[in-house]
Parts: C-alpha cells; structure tokens; sequence
DNA sequence: GTTAGCACTCACCCCAAAAGAGTGCTAAAG
DNA sequence: CTTTAGCACTCTTTTGGGGTGAGTGCTAAC
C-alpha cells in the first residue's frame, strides 16, 4: 500500500470526514480551518495535489474542491479509520426490536434487515443462511395432486424450504410417508451439504438395491436435494432510505439504482463476494466499482457474517452510498451480525 | 350519476384518452382536431367549461389545458371506457411465462405479480391468498430447542405456512408426532377459517377431557391458529416501472410513492378494499383519493379476484399512476387472475 | 347554439450577467 | 527547502429579463 507522510495522512482523513459529512467536494480553506492542523491552506492545497496525483483524491472540475477517490476511501478506510464504540442506549434499542415479535428464523431474518435499515438509515440486507451449511432436520412429503407433491424440508435451525416435486402418478400419500419416515432416519442431522453423497451411497446398499420403496424414495429425495439448495433467498428492508441521499436527488441516476435492486441475483452475487473471504473477519466493506456489477458502481456494501454454530453461515449488511458514516455503520453492522448469531443459536439468551 | 349529453360524455372521453396518452392537460385546439367531433374549438372550450364545472375536469393554471379530475376518471371508467380484447399473442407470451418454472404456490404467485408488472409496466401486486378461505391439509410439529417448536401448516393447495410456538419444557419430539397425527386426522379438509371452533367443540368431548395428550396437542394448535392466520403477505414486484412515468419524474413525490410500498401492511390495507366486493366482480379499480389511504393519493390500483375452487381466496392487480391505460390494463389483470385461479386447481391443465 | 377573433395569462426556454467557491502559480518569508 | 500570502483565473450556480407558444375566456357576429 502507498506510504504516506503523517501529515499527509491527517489530510486525507479529514477531507474523507469531511466529505462523507457533507457531500460535497471539499475545499482547502475549510480543511485548513476546520481540522486543527496548523497549517495555512496554501500547504492544504499543495498536499491536496500531491493526493490527487496518488489517485486518492479527485476534482470534479478545475474550481471545485476535491473528493476522495474509491482508492482514497479503501485507503481511508484499511487505515486511517477508527470505528466509533457503538453507545450502550444503541446497542440496548437493537435488543429490543428483536426481543419483541415473533421468532421463527425467516422472520428473524427479516427483522434483522429491518433493523440495519433503520438504524444506519440505509437499506438493510441479509442473505438467507447457506442452506448447504446447515444441517438435516426433517423432511415431509405432502400429495398436493395426482402426480405432484410437496417436499418440506425443516434445518436443524427450523428454516423451513419448500419445494414442489413431480411424482409417479400412482404415488399415494401411504406411500410418502413411508419414504419421508426413511429418509428422516437416513439424514438426521447430515449438513445438508453433504446429503447428495449420502444419498448416493446410500442407493449402492445391498438392501437398497432391490427394495421398489427405499429406491424410490431416494430417487426422490435425491431429486429434491439437487436443484433445491441453490436459490439464496436476500431481503431487503428500508430502500427508500437511499433516496435521501442528495447524490441519488437525481431521478436518472435513483432509477438505475433501485432497478438494480429488483433483480435481487445480483445482491446476492454482491453478499456472497462477502461471505468468502469472511470465516475470519468482522466485516468486509466493497466499494462498487470493486464489486464489478455495472448497475452497483456508485453503491457500497457494508457486511459481516453471521454464524450458527461455528460456522459463518450467511451474512447480512447496509447497503448505500459510497459515501457513507463508516465508523457509526461497521460497528452496528458487526453487532446485529452478532445478535442474529446468537439468536440463531439460543434465542432465550437474548 | 351525473347524466351528460353524447355530445358532452364524447369530449370528456377524448379529454381522458388524450390524457391517458400524453400524461399533459389537453387543449380544446387538440380535442377537435384529433377527435372528429366536427365542432369548433370554441365550442369544445364552452363544453370543457361545463365540465370542469361538474367537478370532471381540472385546469392546473389559466393558460393550460385540462386533465381529468378523479371524479372525470371515474365517470369514463365506469360508464364511457370499452375495454380492449387482450392479443392472442399476448395471451400466449403471459401463458408462457406462467409454463416455464418451478411450481410451488408460493413461487407462482410471485411469479404473477412479476408477469403483471412485466406486460403493465407498472408494479404488480399479489396479495397471498386468504388462509381462512383454504383448507386444512398437513400439520407438522418439529422441536427445535427445548420449549420451542416450529409448527408448519400446508394447505390443501400446497400453500406453507409457518410458525413458532413455545411449548412445554418437557415435551418431546415423540410427543409432537403423536399431537399432529391427532390433529391431522381432526382437521383434514376443514377450512382453516372453521378449525378454530372445530378445536374448541373438540375440547369440549369426553374422550379429550381427561386425556393429557388431546388436552395439550389441542391447547397448542390453538394456538397456532389463533394467531398463525392473520399476516397476509404480499409481493410486489416492479416498483421501478414507477419511475418512468413523468408524473413521478420529482424526486420528493417519487419518495413518498416509494416509501408507501415498503410498509407492505398498507398495500394489503388497499387489496383488502378490492377483495371484498369481488365475489360477482370481474375487476375492481381504485382511485388513489377513494383509498383513503393519505401515502397512496396518487396511484390507483387496477385488481381482481383470484379463486381456488369456487371462492375468492385472494387478488391481483397492477398499481401505477392514476394516469394508466385502464382499456389495456384491465384485461391483462383479469386473464392473469383468471389463469392463476386455473393453476392453483388443476396446473396441469395449462 | 355555434363560431371566428382577439386580448390575455402563464409556463418555459434561452441567454447574459453577477456572484461565489476554489484553484494554481508566483514570489517572498522563514 | 518548506510554508505562506496574494492574486489572477476557471468554472458552476444563481438571477433576471425578454421572447415564444400554448391555451384560455370573452365578445360579437352568424
């Protein structure tokens, strides 16, 4: 990373807090009188130079002030930045939304989103736990018609997953619970990620092999397991909390952000870029153009994983404009990611 | 209802129409040239004053010409406007929407609310179906931590619903097997709206009065149904479509749409006003000042009921500006509910 | 009852001028 | 060699006025 002289440092962060507080391009003067450095705004202006030629700071035209660059604001942010301690009043009112209301996890998951748009007044949102990083709990299998039945499935945390499923027309509903009975035997508590081999072994078994029952209902269940696990579910609360910021005032501009909002694949393809590298870190900030989707360009993602058990299991996050109050948003973020955890293991304890 | 002239109701239907299509007040220079009404603009000027008299149309400043008024959108809706037959082809492109996808209830109506707003280019809106009006078709009891259980309900439809109930510290999973087998058995195919009395003269029964088991496995679907029924969720779908009218164009007015649609809780209020007189109706139109509703007074919402066998169970519709192309709108809602109604009875058939 | 004609009203666009913010450069001081 | 004061310069934003065009209401004639 580029080394820079204390001083020089000291500017960078002022103009960073400077700009995140204004929004707007920000002047030498200001940062000459404003942040105590004790220097004129001549010498403001020549350090400010020397941080645009680093590619840190940015003048939208030749008499404005200057802003800091994506590369400023990871610098900013890697570095310089000293994350607030979230006031004990704040951490003791997100307790509260989530004592009160119900508990079942998709729900809790919702209210969590709700939570982090409310309280960083940005969009909040949270990816749905990696089914494949939990483990079997129950499966049940419903005719719904002549041909066709629902399949259940209940984690050992109680998500709930559904899914319809084609059958032989001359199933009968005798005949499903049979196999879900068999099945439920078979795969309580597999991590669902690794009920596919299970299965497969499974189905090489001698007393498998020639049993029209056991064979049929891990044709199904197989069926189930592979196309059921994938599509990640994302909520996302408090939108419009976006449009408060003066750099979305723009309705060209609002638009192609909230379009990409809809098409919610490509908020999970954000939040799973932040759940890799994540088992061991608090949080992960990308700054939209790091993120490489064109639609998400002038957006950034603040996040942390949530765990069940040991492992990072989903991750949830605001999502606003590059310019946002890091230092206030990181540590609500890692503390709401905290909350969930812990509900998500004992939910009495909160 | 006001009675007009013909001559009168056809220049109010030109005005409406032009409107519709332009989304700018309508001069009367515009209405006898374009409408063949074969009389001089003055003379249309005398009519339009009549009109705005009535309280039909409204001029935004002196020198511009006239919009429709609520009231004037009302009057054309209900007694001038012929709606248009929807396109083969269309119908065949919604049809195939509906064909390619997964299948399970909950995926299609969140599909139908994308297929509305995707050939309205509005937001479409689907309101789940009312869980009273379905029947009772599979219970589940899952424990997931001591004193907590997760209840799953299906639907005859196949429709899934879930909850958690805090029960008994000692109960265990061999318990909750044997309440809903119970349960199962009781309510099968009693419409959820009934279950909670067939519970109660359940209770009152010899055989259940003294036998623990009945006792509790009845006291905890109690319960669940006593609460568990009430959330009516929605999807929404295509806000964004929103913003391309030009009468959204402001930001400040795209804010206050915006945020009405993420209290969810308020749209259902809306839907609820169109399902209830549907029974007999094919569609139902609302007006944003008739909802009452202060966030929603200038969309309106284009609805129509949706049926799992004989009854009503939920609706559908489109929300835009009041400005809409009610003659195309309408028959797209009204095939869309017609075609979701088919599917939850007999999907194959599509 | 209908129409032509005309004066009048606004909203909108365009342009120029003024104001303001902030810079870069230079020369002098430390 | 670094820092600073001073100043000319650049570019955006705001303001205001004149012109234009769409559309009306009213009146008088048909």
């Amino acid at each position: 990373m580029i080394e820079l002289a204390d001083r020089d440092q000291k500017v960078l962060e002022a103009i960073v807090i400077d700009y995140i507080e204004s929004g707007e391009p920000v002047g030498s003067r200001t940062i000459a009188k404003r942040y105590g450095l004790n220097v004129s705004s001549a010498t403001i202006r020549n350090i400010m130079c020397d941080l645009e030629d680093l590619g840190l700071l940015l003048q939208p035209h030749a008499s404005a002030g200057r802003a800091p660059t994506e590369k400023g604001l990871r610098l900013y942010i890697d570095y310089l930045m000293r994350s607030k301690r979230l006031a004990e009043e704040e951490k003791a009112l997100i307790l509260q939304a989530y004592r009160d209301g119900k508990k079942d996890i998709q729900e809790l998951l919702r209210r969590s989103s709700a939570i982090l748009s409310r309280f960083c007044r940005q969009a909040g949102v949270v990816l749905w736990p990696r089914l494949r990083l939990m483990r079997f709990r129950h499966i049940e299998l419903i005719k719904v018609r002549q041909g066709q039945a629902l399949a259940v499935l209940v984690s050992e945390s109680g998500l709930v997953h559904q899914m319809m499923l084609d059958v032989d027309e001359d199933i009968t509903q005798d005949d499903l619970d049979k196999y879900s009975r068999y099945i439920n035997e078979l795969l309580l508590n597999v991590p669902l990620g690794e009920v596919k081999e299970r299965i497969l072994s499974e189905m090489q078994k001698e007393k498998v092999l020639f049993d029209q029952l056991y064979v049929r209902a891990l044709d199904i269940s197989r069926r189930f397991f592979q196309s059921g696990l994938n599509d990640a579910e994302v909520y996302i609360e408090g939108r419009t909390n976006l449009l408060n910021s003066p750099e979305f005032a723009d309705v060209d501009r609002m638009r192609r952000i909230l379009e990409a909002f809809e098409d919610k694949a490509r908020i999970v393809k954000l939040l799973d870029m932040a759940l890799r590298p994540s088992e061991s870190v608090a949080s992960t900030i990308i700054l939209g153009p790091e993120s490489e989707l064109d639609e998400l360009q002038e957006i950034s993602l603040i996040s942390s994983p949530y765990r069940h058990g040991e492992t990072a299991v989903g991750v949830l996050g605001v999502i606003g404009p590059m310019r946002m109050d890091y230092s206030r948003i990181i540590p609500i973020v890692e503390f709401t990611a905290d909350l969930l955890s812990q509900l998500l293991d004992e939910p009495d304890q909160i």
